[in-house]
This record gives C-alpha cells, structure tokens and sequence, in this order.
DNA sequence: CACGATACCTTGTGATGCAAGATACTATTT
DNA sequence: AAATAGTATCTTGCATCACAAGGTATCGTG
C-alpha cells in the first residue's frame, strides 16, 4: 500500500467519483455537483474547492463555453494523469471494500 | 436520507468497524488500534479520541482488567444503543457502496 | 537496572466537508 | 420594465477529524 487506506478513503472516494463522471464526458461543477448531490450526498460547497485541488494536480483541465441558459459554463476535462489516477484509486476503493467486508464478516 | 451521506462516510465508517469488531466480543483500544492498522490503516492516535466519542454517545461502555503483560487494560463493551447504531451504518453502508458502483458504472 | 514491549492518553497540525451567502447572466412572468 | 426564478460560478467561516509525535506508566527479560 503507497500510503495508509484512510487518507485514500478521506481523499480519494469522492475525487473518484468525479473522475468516472468525468471519464465518460467532459462536464461542469454545477452539473457534477447535481449528480453527486443525488447519488453520495455532495454539494456545491464542497465540488468547487475538489475541482480546483484537482486542476491544481493535473488531474484535469479546463474551458470555457456558452451556454445560451445562464453564465458560462466552466468544463471540465479529465488528463491522462487522471485517468491513471482514477484507475489507481478504484483499485484502492475495493480492497478497502474488501477490507471493510472482511471486518463486518458475518454481520452483513 | 437521514443526513448526507457524506457525512455517514466520513464519521460513521471507522466506528462501523470497531463496533462490528465489538460485537464479536470485548476488546481494549490498543487491540483494536492493532487490528484497524492492518485491516484499514488507522492508528492510536485514532483510535483513542474516537472510543472516548463513542462512549460519550452511549456505545459503549467500559470497564478496567489486568493483563499480567503491562498496564491494566480499559475493556470496551458494546451496548443495545451501540448494536443498533451498528445495524444502521451497515445498512448506510451497503447504499453508499451501491452508490458509487453505480457511479464507477462499466469502469470497474 | 536498563531496555523493549505493552498499554494508556494528549497535543498540534493540516485537510476538508458543508452550510450559507455573494455574484452574475438568462428567460419568464407580471 | 421590473420582479422572479433558474442556471452557474465561487468564497468564507465553522466544526470535525485523522494522524504523527510525544508523554506516562507497567511489566518481563537480559
């Protein structure tokens, strides 16, 4: 393990599931921010800061684009090193499932 | 929703584990903190704050014993509301599991 | 008696999820 | 034309929390 399952837990699930989002198709905060809010619960406080980090990181760059409904929207584009680091990061998130299961054992 | 999922994630996960571990029996922190190391990497440092925030809530409940191999042991015990805390963050769990299967989608 | 293992606990730091609010553009209704 | 609602961006402040590092105390062994 690179570095304890924890902090991939803390840091990762959730830049993971932007990044398969963003591994089907370009998209914006507010959209992403939409799907995630339905699906685990995430809001928009919490998308923008996780976007910037992840440009920060190269994981994605950005454009911009009209929308003709609203102010422009911001797109999302996810790089080849998010890519790997998505691959990275599901294989990490099913052995801490795995992990997790092995500890309920039983119980489930 | 009870509250967002998220949050579930975040403070329910770890105490998951350690209440599904004393459900199988009592156990002391240093144990426990030996065995989420291996299993999910979370150390003393932990463990310790979140088995006295898990008795404040009523989880648990201690009591001392010697050991004969050091210092007495503080023994954690879980209890009724304990177990049923337990059923409910399994349950939260398996949803949020579901949840980002659905979206990793054909990726995994 | 020194040392390592066991076992407890505290402090400080850095991240970060999130609610709430600010800003601004477009379309629809009044 | 003014007001409203929807879209879309981003920031601020708060509370929480995982973790590393350090501290204390007990026991057995060399």
């Amino acid at each position: 393990m690179t570095e304890s399952l924890q902090i991939q837990l803390k840091k990762g699930v959730l830049e993971m599931c932007v990044l398969a989002l963003l591994s089907k198709g370009d998209n914006y905060a507010y959209d992403i921010a939409s799907r995630m809010a339905d699906a685990v619960g995430m809001g928009e406080g919490t998308i923008y800061p996780l976007m910037r980090r992840m440009q920060n990181d190269g994981l994605v760059t950005t454009y911009l684009q009209e929308s003709g409904s609203g102010p422009p929207r911001k797109y999302y584009k996810i790089t080849k090193e998010g890519a790997q680091t998505l691959k990275n990061q599901i294989t990490d998130w099913l052995a801490f499932e795995a992990a997790v299961h092995k500890i309920l054992g039983e119980l489930t």
